[in-house]
DNA sequence: AATGAAATGGTTGCGGT
DNA sequence: ACCGCAACCATTTCATT
C-alpha cells in the first residue's frame, strides 16, 4: 500500500459513495486508475465493504451500555455465543483476557430495554453467573475505522 | 419512516455503494423515487454518511483493548478529552456512570504500542490517577449499526 | 410521492505507452 | 501501472399523474 492508496482509502472512509472521477480529479489521476486501485484494495481485503452510517439517537436507540459477562464452564459458551449472534442490540462481543470472560457493547432504547436484555436474555442462559453493566452517559468520540498512517 | 425506507436503509447498511437503479429493481420502484427517499433520509439525519469498512487485522492493527480511566478533578477533563481526540488509536471514548469515569476502546499494533498509549500518552496526563486495561483475545461480533426494526 | 423519458455525467473495457 | 477514448450504464431533471 503506497501513499496514493492511503489517500484513496482516507477519502472512502470519509465518503464511501464518492465517485471515482471525483477522487481522480482530487488526486490528479484518471478514473480508470482509481478504479483499478480500489479493486485491488478490495481484493486484498483491506477494504472489507461499504456501509451507510446511521444515527442511533434519531432512530430511538439512545442508550449505550457495556456488559461484562462471566461464564462458568466451556460447554455453555456455544449457547451464549448463539444468543449474542441473535440479539440485534448486541453490537459487539469480545472475548476478554482478565477477570471477565466476555465484554458486550449494547445499544438499546432505554433502561427497560436494557433490563430485558440483561435479566431475560443474558442471565437466563446456563453458565452465566456474573454480569457487570456500565451505562454510558455520553459518547465523546466514536469512529469505526483504524488509525491509518501513510507507511502502511 | 415506512417499510420501504427500512428496506432501503438495510440495503445501504449492507452495501453502501449499491446504485439507486439496483435498489430500484430490487424494490420494484423507479430510480428517481429511491433517490428522493435516500435524500430525505439524509436530510432527516437518519443516514449520517457513508464509509468504507477497513480490515484492521490486514492493516496491522491486530490488538484491541478497553481502558477504563479515572480522573480526579473536573478541571483536568478538557486536557484529557483533547488528548483522546488527538490519539488516532482511540476509536471510542465514552463517559461512563459508575466506578470509572471514561471508557476507551483502543485499536493498536501490539503490546508495545498499547504500552506507549497507556504509559506515555494517558497516564502522564494530570488528573489521571487510575487506569484499568482489558485486552481483547478475539472478537466474536462487531457491527456498526443499530438494531433496525420495521416499526421505526 | 411516484413515474417515464431525455439529458447529463460516471464507469469500464480496451488499445497503447 | 497508468492514460485516453468510446461504449455503456446510472443519475438527475422535468413534465405528468
Amino acid at each position: 500500500m503506497d501513499s496514493l492508496d492511503y489517500k484513496i482509502i482516507s477519502s472512502l472512509v470519509d465518503n464511501g459513495r464518492s465517485t471515482w472521477s471525483e477522487l481522480a480529479s482530487n488526486l490528479q489521476m484518471s478514473a480508470p486508475a482509481i478504479a483499478d486501485r480500489v479493486r485491488r484494495l478490495e481484493e486484498q481485503g483491506i477494504i472489507k465493504g461499504y456501509s451507510a452510517l446511521l444515527d442511533s439517537e434519531t432512530l430511538g436507540y439512545g442508550m449505550t451500555a457495556f456488559i461484562s459477562i462471566s461464564i462458568d464452564r466451556m460447554e455453555h459458551r456455544a449457547l451464549f455465543l448463539a444468543k449474542v449472534a441473535e440479539l440485534a442490540e448486541v453490537q459487539e462481543c469480545h472475548h476478554a483476557a482478565g477477570e471477565d470472560d466476555y465484554l458486550l457493547k449494547v445499544r438499546c432504547r432505554g433502561t427497560k430495554d436494557l433490563d430485558r436484555i440483561i435479566s431475560e436474555e443474558l442471565r437466563q442462559l446456563p453458565g452465566v453467573f456474573k454480569t457487570r453493566t456500565t451505562i454510558i452517559l455520553s459518547t465523546v468520540k466514536e469512529t469505526h475505522n483504524i488509525p491509518l498512517t501513510e507507511s502502511d
